[in-house]
DNA sequence: CCCTGATTCGC
DNA sequence: GCGAATCAGG
């Protein structure tokens, strides 16, 4: 069988995926290649991030390849000459847009790991003083543990919140997980499992987590490679 | 070399 | 539909 592209699976895809992670990233987290994210990611749509690279558009390289003759006409408009352009040539404006990558949320040394609870867990019991956390996907490397240096202020309100402002009333207990937008997706328990469920708590803006299981995933990036497998 | 994402094409 | 293979830029 190819593979089980799930509700959970595409839902936590195209978090991810929004989220500006690498493919790498976002395959390694799904337990997939970057070929299936990316792949994926195309079958649904999603729009596409700023590629490194540019390639022919496909037509021509099959025209190419089939030895056709010149199969674009292409008439090569003549140069809209510069006007106005007193003195110095300069260099034009770019119409930039926002680059995803540097537009990563607020991780620049952090990555999103993988909630996978499951198997892995090798030790390391984040004893977050008195956490009773029922079942929270642990996750720890072997040797890139805490001390992730002093966390900057990075605009993000969170923690620190004196009270909720107010639950947009959805139950916790919605079978649906809505993706995106109103619940924290941390997957609980093992995907495929009839207990599993995300965590539906209200999330940290700009954040698919509430500000508990934001803290889970974003550690220290530098896991990177065999992970999960 | 490593990384990245996109496309192709056999399955 | 899927994703390895391949491509191609940084």
């Amino acid at each position: 069988m190819a593979m089980e592209w799930t509700e959970e699976t595409i839902a936590r895809l195209r978090e991810l995926w929004q989220q500006g992670l690498s493919t790498a990233e976002i395959g390694r987290q799904l337990s997939v290649t970057k070929n299936a994210v990316v792949g994926k990611a195309h079958r649904l749509g999603l729009q596409a991030r700023p590629s490194p690279i540019r390639r022919p558009p496909a037509s021509a390289r099959a025209a190419e390849s089939a030895g056709a003759v010149a199969p674009t006409p292409e008439p090569v408009a003549v140069a809209p000459a510069p006007v106005a352009s007193p003195v110095s040539p300069a260099a034009p404006v770019a119409p930039v847009a926002v680059a995803p990558q540097a537009a990563a949320p607020v991780a620049p040394v952090m990555a999103p790991v993988a909630p996978r609870v499951a198997e892995a867990a090798p030790s390391v019991a984040p004893v977050r003083q008195a956490e009773p956390a029922p079942r929270a996907p642990v996750r720890a490397e072997p040797e890139t543990v805490a001390a992730v240096a002093p966390p900057p202020p990075v605009a993000t309100p969170a923690v620190s919140r004196p009270e909720t402002p107010r639950a947009p009333l959805r139950a916790v207990s919605s079978p649906a997980p809505r993706r995106s937008g109103l619940s924290c997706c941390w997957p609980l328990g093992d995907p495929g499992t009839p207990g599993f469920h995300f965590c539906g708590a209200t999330p940290v803006p700009g954040k698919p987590y509430c500000s508990e299981h934001a803290q889970l995933a974003y550690v220290k990036l530098r896991d990177r490679r065999d992970n999960v497998a």
